[in-house]
DNA sequence: TGATCTTACGTTTAGCGTAACAATA
DNA sequence: TATTGTTACGCTAAACGTAAGATCA
């Protein structure tokens, strides 16, 4: 039995006539003439009223139409269990709730893995619990150690938050800052920065924040702005964009993250190896 | 896809070799080579691993092999369903309590429906009325009428039971007798006669009945030996087995049933309109 | 050396499209 | 007359088996 046939079938039962159903198929009618006539072989039983011009599907044609469709549905949903499961076996999946632990994960888990795809999604950090729990990511980076015993934690990456202001401004003769005295500022925030945007509107509740989704705009009002925005330890400031600005460093311990790597037990090993 | 593609793939999940299977399936091993190379295109994923001069599963192919079953397995209940279904288009099953009311059915049925295969069987009446509940049957031969409303009922035939003795015989002189005159008394018994099995036993619960399933044996037994046997009003006698003895009417009521046909109420109309 | 898998080659088969035909509305 | 389904014919592509090659136990 061949599966395009029951598709022929089922088109035919769709479409009402074989013209029809050849038109939509993208072939000619004689073939589907000797495909329903070889499905009637197949099934062994009769499946159609022919007229002298005009068929139609008779009691036990409309069963096998609908025996068709099941057969069709179980071998769609076949091939596509094993193209996720193959692709399972051939990806790793990150959940980070922050940009900058990718920069050093993703290179080394690529050299280790070569030969593996690696996906990696920013998430806030429940979403990134749900992942774990549905075995949706096989790594997760979190701002604090898992919460559930029946994660494996390791420590990673320290991330340490300094706003950065032009010389002129206010907060500029500081030397470290709380998020109370920043609350009220405005600023400027690039979009791709995880959990720290959750983090500083939480912080700064009195502040409100210019998210700019395209790095070339962000940039740009840095550049020609006086409003404050962020950096990091971590954080790379190719373009030079910073080097006229002070940067402050922001004390509270919200602002001083350690990221940690978080997995199920048996993928442990391998990720420690690699850290 | 092609099912006998997937059907290799099975017999060299079993077989463990290429050369197994071929054989088990009649077939070269080249073919089952190159079959096994086209599922992996079809899959779009790696099945395999491949050594110089042998081959294996990878967990990709478990997983196919899996799944593989499942469409097989579903492609072969359609099959069932759909022939199944068309039988029951061509097949009208009848269950009757007793052979003689199917004596005159099946004629009627045969010649009414001639392109219809007629199949009868002997049930005991609590097996009838299952037959009826799960539509196993499409008419039923049931000795009182049906219990339930929703059933259709017509009276059909009256059958009335004789004992049959030698003239020799302690009951010969009676014109009429009852259950209880002849419980006690030992009788041959046909094999093929449905419900009065049963209820002479239940009748005539002193009495001991010497069935015999060949009918030969049986028609010798009543020519030879003096055992008092039954006959009805229906029976025919075609051997003249009987003439020599004396036919002496059971007045119970029990002992003269009338047949009623019973099927449900869509077939109700085309069975009435035959008798 | 025997067993196993793959590749190469030639043949056969089976599937497809075009065209011709029959019948209907 | 335009539409629909079936049959006939010829071609192409795919599937098969035999044979040969390579590798391992």
């Amino acid at each position: 039995m061949d599966l395009n046939e029951l598709e022929q079938l089922i088109t035919f039962a769709d479409m009402g006539t074989l013209s029809l159903a050849a038109e939509k198929l993208h072939i000619s009618q004689p073939t589907i003439t000797r495909t329903m006539q070889h499905l009637e072989e197949v099934f062994g039983v009769s499946l159609f009223v022919r007229g002298k011009n005009k068929i139609t599907l008779n009691d036990t044609g409309i069963k096998a139409v609908e025996q068709a469709r099941q057969i069709l549905s179980t071998a769609d949903n076949a091939l596509k269990t094993v193209r996720a499961f193959d692709k399972s076996l051939h990806t790793i999946i990150i959940s980070s709730c922050a940009p900058a632990p990718l920069w050093y994960v993703l290179p080394a888990l690529s050299s280790a893995y070569p030969d593996m795809t690696i996906a990696s999604s920013l998430k806030s950090v429940p979403a990134i619990y749900e992942d774990l729990d549905s075995e949706l990511c096989q790594l997760a980076i979190l701002p604090h150690n898992a919460k559930y015993d029946h994660y494996n934690n390791i420590p990673f990456l320290e991330e340490n938050l300094s706003v950065c202001v032009p010389a002129t401004h206010d907060l500029a003769k500081r030397s470290s800052v709380t998020f109370s005295n920043l609350n009220g500022f405005n600023f400027l925030l690039g979009s791709e920065i995880g959990f720290w945007d959750e983090m500083c509107r939480v912080n700064m509740p009195a502040s409100r924040f210019l998210v700019q989704t395209d790095q070339f705009e962000f940039e740009e009002l840095v550049r020609e702005s006086s409003l404050p925005c962020f950096t990091t330890n971590l954080a790379k400031d190719s373009q030079n964009l910073l080097t006229d600005r002070i940067k402050i460093p922001v004390t509270d311990s919200d602002a001083n993250v350690t990221y940690y790597l978080a997995c199920h037990s048996q993928s442990m090993a391998k990720i420690v190896a690699l850290f």
